[in-house]
DNA sequence: TCAATTTTTTAGATAAGGCTAAATTATTTT
DNA sequence: AAAATAATTTAGCCTTATCTAAAAAATTGA
């Protein structure tokens, strides 16, 4: 079994070698881990001799095959209890990351499991991520960002790519959720800003919000 | 907030201090943690400097009343967790312990208030065992031992003392559960081992399963 | 009561995980 | 290609929670 830490440490590295498919930097993961470069090199080290990632000396650091099962299991047990707490128990989409946090680290085979089943083996979690099976499997998203597409262009939000209380609160606050059918209107090239249709309202949307809206197009 | 060492400490102390209405001695507390009298003494020093417990050297240990209030805390959680655990997800009662006692330390007042509200308030766990309310206030059980009750009378069973895999797997086996109807119908003298009488079977059971069922006499 | 025994505390170590400051290696810039 | 800058590692120290061994206090019992 692997300590909080270190399980924390194998997820920041998972997230950042999925985002910038490249191997980490020191730097990189030190900033993801709200710590200092010093304190992860100790600790990369430790996994290291654990054999959960590849590492030398100044080249960065990569998941090992055991390293990366053991982030798709915290990221399971992460989104499925996200999904427990806004399913079953009323919490809003921006209050959940915080206990999620913690629940992500109860060890019990049979708890995931059976608490996969509770909820109907959900797909997504609720801010639209994939929540990967007892096997470890993904279902890869086909999804595209809001800011990609054209004037005229409609399409499905099914995720959003900043999870942040302040992000999340103001979608809550201009009604925009999953499922809902988006339409652009107009593109302003100048600060790529869109004026935007959503149940036969238009609203202004600014880059930093359209950049941060996973998009299926219909 | 308080470590999980800590909590552990403080839930330690409350069950010793409960069960023989006294002080609790560094021994005592040891056995209990299932650790050396020296990290007790050290772990009751810390407790003492947060005023958690009122503590003098070679005097052992009391409670104060943040360290009970916190340990009642942990106990709430540990409880209704079992209940989630044996409830929703199918869980048998003699595989929650070991579950609850990490889910016992998920600090989120919410999520402890909103579980309790979707388990529709459970007064008592899955062994019998009161569930402290959001204010910390127990429902105070009026039961007894079986091996209390004489030839003749009856009572249901409401309760475990002993809640170990084991013996819960013994009353499984002998298909005693909680509602449980039981009738003393003979109780030997030299070793107070009983004949009852359960859904119209009788059983002979020895003393050490008789003190360690509690009953509510009807 | 005073010696023997038991209980409790102190002293000194250890391991995980983190920090600061200094040293070292890589990378850019000129 | 040397100098400047940035990234990374090392060294040494801190805290929490644990341990063993030894010392001290309390209790027991002859």
């Amino acid at each position: 079994m692997f300590s909080l830490s270190e399980e924390n440490y194998l997820k920041a590295i998972f997230h950042l070698e999925t985002a910038y498919k490249t191997g980490v930097s020191t730097n990189a993961l030190a900033e993801e881990m709200q710590t200092k470069a010093s304190s992860v090199t100790d600790m990369v080290k430790r996994l290291s001799d654990k054999d959960l990632v590849n590492y030398k000396k100044y080249q960065g650091v990569k998941l090992s095959e055991a390293g990366k099962n053991a982030a798709i299991e915290v990221i399971r047990k992460h989104r499925l209890w996200e999904v427990f707490l806004v399913e079953k128990l009323g919490f809003n989409w921006d209050e959940v990351h915080e206990v999620a946090e913690q629940l992500e680290h109860i060890k019990s085979e049979k708890l995931t499991n059976e608490l996969d089943k509770f909820l109907e083996y959900p797909k997504r979690d609720p801010h639209g991520d994939p929540i990967p099976d007892s096997k470890g499997n993904f279902s890869v998203a086909n999804r595209v960002l809001l800011s990609d597409l054209e004037k005229g262009e409609t399409g499905i939000c099914v995720g959003v790519k900043d999870s942040s209380v302040e992000f999340l609160q103001y979608l809550d606050k201009n009604r925009i959720s999953l499922g809902k059918e988006i339409e652009i209107v107009e593109k302003e090239d100048f600060d790529q800003s869109m004026l935007i249709k959503m149940d036969g309202n238009e609203l202004r949307i600014s880059n930093q919000i359209s950049t941060n809206l996973f998009i299926k197009t219909i």
